[in-house]
Formats: C-alpha cells, sequence, structure tokens
DNA sequence: GGAATAGTGTCTGTGAGACAGTATGCG
DNA sequence: CGCATACTGTCTCACAGACACTATTCC
C-alpha cells in the first residue's frame, strides 16, 4: 500500500540535537532543564518540533540558533569564523519513547567551539554545558543525581550515539578543527583529540603527523604564547574535509 | 515550545530500502516499479508507511521480508544462513520530497547474498535488481531511459547515500560478509569487494590479508572447486564485526 | 637557571603493495 | 599438456610509535 494519503497515522516529528564542545579539556555536551512534564526538571538535549515547512537541517540549525547563538557552517563555503559544524545522526522513533504520543525524532550533531556559557534560549528555563562523562555514566547509581540524573526520554542512547560519531569521525576527517576557534595550534588541537578520545597523545609525533597531512592545517603566519612556553605558530583550518593518512586512535 | 501535543504539525512517516547485492560480480540494487501517481511507471526504491505501534527498525524489516522474503539477521546471534543485515542509513525529509504531502522517509540500508529474482511484493506489480551503475548514471542523458529512468522522488540520492554507506563500511568492518552465502571462498569475498568497489585487487594479497585478520574468516573444513582451478578452502563469517586493520580500498 | 611548551631528527616494527613461485583442479 | 585458480614467500616503501634533542618563552 504505497502511499494513501487519506489513510496514514499520525506522527509528530522532532529534531534533537547533541551539541558537543571541548571546555576545560573536557567534551561536554550541551543539555538543558525540562520545564513540563513528562520528566519535568530533568536534563535533556534541546530539539523542538519541525514546522509544517521546514526542512530537517533548516529546524535544526534554527534549535541551535535559538540554544546557543551558533550559525552554521556552509559546507561549501571556506569557513570565516565560529561557525558550528552540524550534520544529521540518526533517527529514534520506538512507538514508546515518549509517553504521550508517537514522536520521531531525527537526531543531529552539532560541533560548537569553546564558548561563553550558553544563554536560556526561549523555550528553554535553563541550560548549561555538562561533560559527557558524567552524563553518559549513570548508571543506575545515585552518584551526582541531583546534579544531572539521567536524561529524559531516550536522550542518553542519541548522546552516547553523537558522542561516538564524533569520536570516529576526527579520525578520518579534518572535523577536529570545528571545535577549535578560527585559528589555533598545534597543541590546542591536540587537547581536542585528547578531550574527544579520552587518551594522551605523543605531541611530537601528533605534531609531525598533523603539520604533514596535505589540506589539513593552513599557517597563517601568526604564532602565540597563550600556552606560556615557546610562541607556537598559528594555523586555520584548510580545505581537505578527508584526511590521507587519517589520524588513529591509539589502542583500538 | 517543548511538545505541546495540542499543536504539532501532521507528518507521514515512511521506511524506504536501499536493498544491496552482488550479482554477475556487479552491485545491484532492488527496486519496485510504482503502480500509482505520483511517479507512476517509473522505479522506485521499496518503501511503505511505518504503522501506529511499530518501530522504526520493525518497519524496515517488515518491508524487506514483504519484497524479498529474507529474515533480517540479529546481530547478537550468530547468524545461521541468508539473513540479511539491516541498518538505518539516513532519513530525508524536504519539504517538496512528495508532491502530495509532508513525508519524512527513514531510509534504510540491507545488504543480502545473490538472491533468485524478487517475487512481486504484495504492493508493488513488478520488482528486479539493477546494476547501481545504470541507476546512478543517469545524468539527465536519454540512454536507457525505457529500461530505467531516473528513480521516483528522491531515490536516486538515497540510492547514492546507501551505496557511499556500503562502500565505506566494508573497509572498516565485516560486512561484506552479508553479501555472501553462509559458506564462501575467498576468491568469492574477493569478488564481492571488486563489485562493490569497482576496483580490481590482487588476490594474493588479498588472500594474505583477510586471511590474516583475526576474527574475520573461520574454516569450515570443506573446499570447493566451483570457480575451476585448485579446489579453495571454504569459509564462514567470524565473530568479529570491525576488522583491525581494516581493508583498505585502493587510490584514495 | 628551571619549567613549560614548540618543533625536528632518528630509529624500529608493522603492514600494504608488487610480484615470483608452487599446488591442485579441469579440459 | 595448457590453463585457471588457490595459496605461500619475499622484497620494498611508507608510516606509526618511541624517544633524544634543540628552540624559545615565562618565572
Amino acid at each position: 500500500m504505497p502511499y494513501d494519503p487519506s489513510a496514514f497515522p499520525p506522527f509528530a516529528v522532532t529534531v534533537d540535537l547533541v551539541v558537543l564542545t571541548v571546555r576545560r579539556d573536557a567534551l561536554c555536551a550541551l543539555v538543558v532543564r525540562r520545564g513540563e512534564q513528562p520528566f519535568q526538571g530533568r536534563w535533556a538535549l534541546p530539539g523542538g518540533f519541525v514546522r509544517a515547512e521546514e526542512d530537517l537541517t533548516a529546524a535544526a540549525a534554527r534549535e541551535l540558533a535559538e540554544e546557543t547563538g551558533l550559525c552554521v557552517h556552509d559546507p561549501r563555503s571556506p569557513a570565516p569564523g565560529s561557525g558550528a559544524h552540524l550534520e544529521q545522526l540518526a533517527t529514534y522513533g520506538d512507538p514508546k519513547r515518549d509517553p504521550r504520543m508517537r514522536v520521531v525524532s531525527v537526531a543531529h550533531l552539532a560541533l560548537a567551539p569553546d564558548l561563553p556559557p550558553p544563554r536560556a534560549g526561549g523555550d528553554a528555563n535553563q541550560a548549561r554545558w555538562s561533560p559527557v562523562g558524567s552524563l553518559l555514566s549513570q548508571q543506575g547509581g545515585a552518584r551526582h543525581e541531583d546534579q544531572y540524573g539521567q536524561l529524559a526520554f531516550d536522550h542518553t542512547r542519541i548522546l552516547a550515539d553523537g558522542v561516538e560519531r564524533a569520536r570516529s569521525k576526527i579520525e578520518y576527517s579534518s572535523l577536529a578543527t570545528a571545535f577549535c576557534p578560527p585559528e589555533f595550534t598545534v597543541g590546542e588541537l591536540r587537547r581536542v583529540y585528547e578531550a574527544v578520545w579520552g587518551v594522551a597523545l605523543d605531541p611530537r609525533n601528533f605534531h609531525r603527523k598533523v603539520t604533514g597531512t596535505p589540506g589539513f592545517l593552513v599557517p597563517t603566519g601568526g604564532t602565540t604564547t597563550r600556552q606560556g612556553g615557546r610562541p607556537a605558530q598559528l594555523f586555520r583550518a584548510g580545505g581537505a574535509t578527508l584526511l590521507n593518512p587519517p589520524m588513529l586512535r591509539p589502542e583500538v
């Protein structure tokens, strides 16, 4: 029965956002506190309904702007500044995932440089960056329960999928630069990899590898000394999106 | 406005299937001829509405069974025989992708061993395997137009995304075995890689690599001579799902 | 000077690709 | 026999990881 418009089950379609950033050497996700039932008072991923004439990506970009003020990179134009990377993650449609009605949520993954603490969006009374380690390690225990608790709905699962996507994607793409400001040093980029993967990397091999991959980094000519020590060259992201050879996660 | 159940835009949700197999050394996709408007008479990917109390994956598995008779592997149980691999691909929700109404389609990717020509499903009056090269190379030209034409809706895009997913996923996972019968030779597995990637591989290096990757292949003890030449050992898929080291596509 | 970070050089093991050579079936 | 396919061995180059060493800043 292909497409009988007169008799199809009614669905609500939402977008949920896994917004990741690196703050103080930790991978953090944006969560908002729910003001309504169900899961009132619990933390959840930001999201909302897709509008009637709105594309899915446009809905995700709109929600991202509402929650963070970030604009989205157009992947085709050389990114000027503090735009974010946005891509579709997966779709979650278990009939019981929302107790009130049938909701299909198209989750998106956004990667952003470190930002000032988020302003509360129009539709969320509280928002914060939380380390993903804390959000994902709630194995039924009571630790930090007041601080975080389990995320609402199936958002823990969605967050885990988003984090895994980010971890694997920075291996073979230049996406790690989306966590960095427009100009950054090799050391800053290395700390991004270390935070996302949760491992320590050899600074010397990392430097040789990352500067030797064509199209990954472009020197801007400037230097900085914001980390202490010898001044470091500043770079911006090069045109390459796929890294060849890839960066390899240790201990696989 | 998170979740106002009384006022959300109504959506129809469907699943579309990219079902791939390898036939006669070519990567082929399952297409069905549409019996209704719009795009009546054009080829399209199989698919249909998600039912009111049905999970997305269950809907995809149901459609797959209706079109091909295939059962889906449970990835957790050791796969006995000719089940298919099924995974979510991506979700397509452009407001204009269906001219009649707002339809969000959750596309799934299925990989199956070579099958007898498909029986027409209950909701499709014709079905066939077509080489993906023919389906994807319709650059506005008129060649093969009677045979294939452009796929209906945005299905060319969905198919292209599914093929690219399959091409990249057999690099770092053992998914290529999903294209093989329960027992197969190294040469047959190599022809799967060659068909999916569209390249020629060195049989000797391939053999050394694939038999040296732990957990990828398990010898069954039997041999076969169905390709002519010296009899080849028969294998079945091992327990490993992630290949380390990965198979690498040449010319990247 | 001492600590910290940036950047370069050198060695070694692993593995991919190229390809010689052997084994075993069919006609 | 020739031919096709299966399988093993060897060589070379590239690169990942380990780590010594130098450079430049701040204290």
